[in-house]
DNA sequence: CCATGACCAGATGTGCTTATCTGGTCATCC
DNA sequence: GGATGACCAGATAAGCACATCTGGTCATGG
């Protein structure tokens, strides 16, 4: 038998000033984690520069490693919205475009990216103790069932399994995220233009050339955004977790 | 006035038993450094498991590093000669037979792989304490003056620069070689899919997919040819100076 | 109620000493 | 001449006492 107490706590809806601290120290530790590193940002430093005392911050998440589980899936779930406005657009959406945004996409948010990644530069122990991420397992899946829905549709071609496909998209991305910006001076490349770059790749390599009828077009469209609004709602809910009273990141398993 | 003695020394053949010992202690090293990592593997115990004394590693070499030095030159070296001789039957090779055979021989050289990669597991201090590997900008080089020779020989697209194709080429092959070891093992591919994975991808991604004349195909086969012969000449070349007695790898800088 | 910050135990870092290891040399011997 | 391995200085590791830091708690006050 629960009491009233308990649950009326976890039902009330998040004040909106509450909410608000919530992003302010988010904000706070986000400056600070990629400055310093997660094995650097102090509690303390993030209270500080959030200008909140620290007693404040496990009001909102019961431990350090639920407040920067959160920033990461805020920052996951803006990424993810980055690209859905990007391919908002009227005409239809191809797996290309897809590519090409969520390249943009990841360039802009270091955070994310240091967690596909598993960057321990950024993320530091927060990696190293668990070097099963399971966002990244996650991803993988995902991806899977889109490349099975796009071979149903004739987009991808079929001489190559979806696992194949999956590592190759894998060892791709990982590469152009990790290479291109050890790469010396003389080679660099701009963003915009490694994001073409990596469409590019990804789209002749997955790519089953074949003219599409509108009608698969449609349905190519249809199916890209129901994947990318399936990973926004599985990432907004998993922020939910993280943003919301009654759970304060328990979910987040140590 | 350089004096007699040394003279007839630098010019003195390697005597073959020399030679073979020379081989030995690098097989050693070899083993040695791939189970251990370089930090961890002292010149005693290549001595031990090359049963000479340490001295006489002295005589072949003037330091650890110039030991090691050889060690790489030498896989790689065999790394190379393998490539050419997958090539080398009687019909023509394209680009994409080039990808393949590479990978494949990279894929069995675990020290060539290492050094390319920047792998500090294995090469520890030989790489941490000089990020500058100058066999990787040489490799980005060379490259680049191969894709500049296809391109003039319509075999791959001109919509991308060089540098941007040497972007592209360095994120692909890094991403394989790193993150598909990594992959969970509902993932796993087996080696010889990969390095076909891998150069598929090169190919769709370089290929300017015009069919070419007879003669430009023998061109083709000709450059690739020939710059895989530029490469093993100059891998040769540097190996040469680390199996030499009047050298003994002074010219491998600290 | 909720925000605060003093407080504490355990973790982490620091400086130092001692011990061990190891790259490189060289007198010795074959 | 060439191979050896004892030898040494400097590097590296191990141990340790001490100081500092930091995640998390909770009594207090608004």
């Amino acid at each position: 038998m629960p009491s009233p107490d308990t649950d009326a706590q976890a039902r009330r809806p998040e004040q909106p000033q509450r909410e608000e601290r919530a992003h302010r120290i988010l904000d706070a530790a986000a400056e600070l984690i990629l400055r310093w590193g997660y094995d650097k940002t102090t509690i303390d430093d993030v209270a500080r520069s959030a200008g909140v005392a620290k007693g404040t911050i496990y009001l909102h998440w019961k431990s350090r490693e639920a407040l920067f589980a959160a920033l990461l899936r805020r920052d996951r779930v803006a990424m993810l919205e980055q690209v859905r406005n990007a391919v908002a657009g009227p005409g239809g959406v191809t797996p290309r475009d897809l590519y090409r945004h969520l390249a943009l996409a990841l360039m802009a948010r270091p955070l994310v990216r240091a967690a596909l990644l598993g960057d321990t530069e950024v993320l530091g122990k927060l990696i190293r103790q668990k070097p099963k991420v399971q966002t990244v397992e996650a991803v993988r899946s995902l991806a899977g069932i889109y490349l099975t829905t796009l071979r149903e549709h004739g987009a991808i071609r079929e001489d190559l399994t979806p696992v194949e496909q999956v590592n190759m998209i894998s060892a791709t991305m990982y590469g152009f995220f990790v290479i291109t910006p050890q790469m010396p001076e003389e080679y660099q490349v701009s963003g915009e233009r490694l994001a073409d770059l990596l469409a590019e790749t990804l789209h002749r390599a997955l790519d089953s050339g074949r003219t599409l009828s509108p009608e698969q077009s449609a349905a190519i469209t249809r199916a890209t955004l129901a994947y990318l609004d399936r990973g926004l709602g599985l990432a907004r809910d998993r922020l939910h977790l993280s943003l919301t009273t009654s759970d304060m990141g328990k979910d987040y398993v140590r």
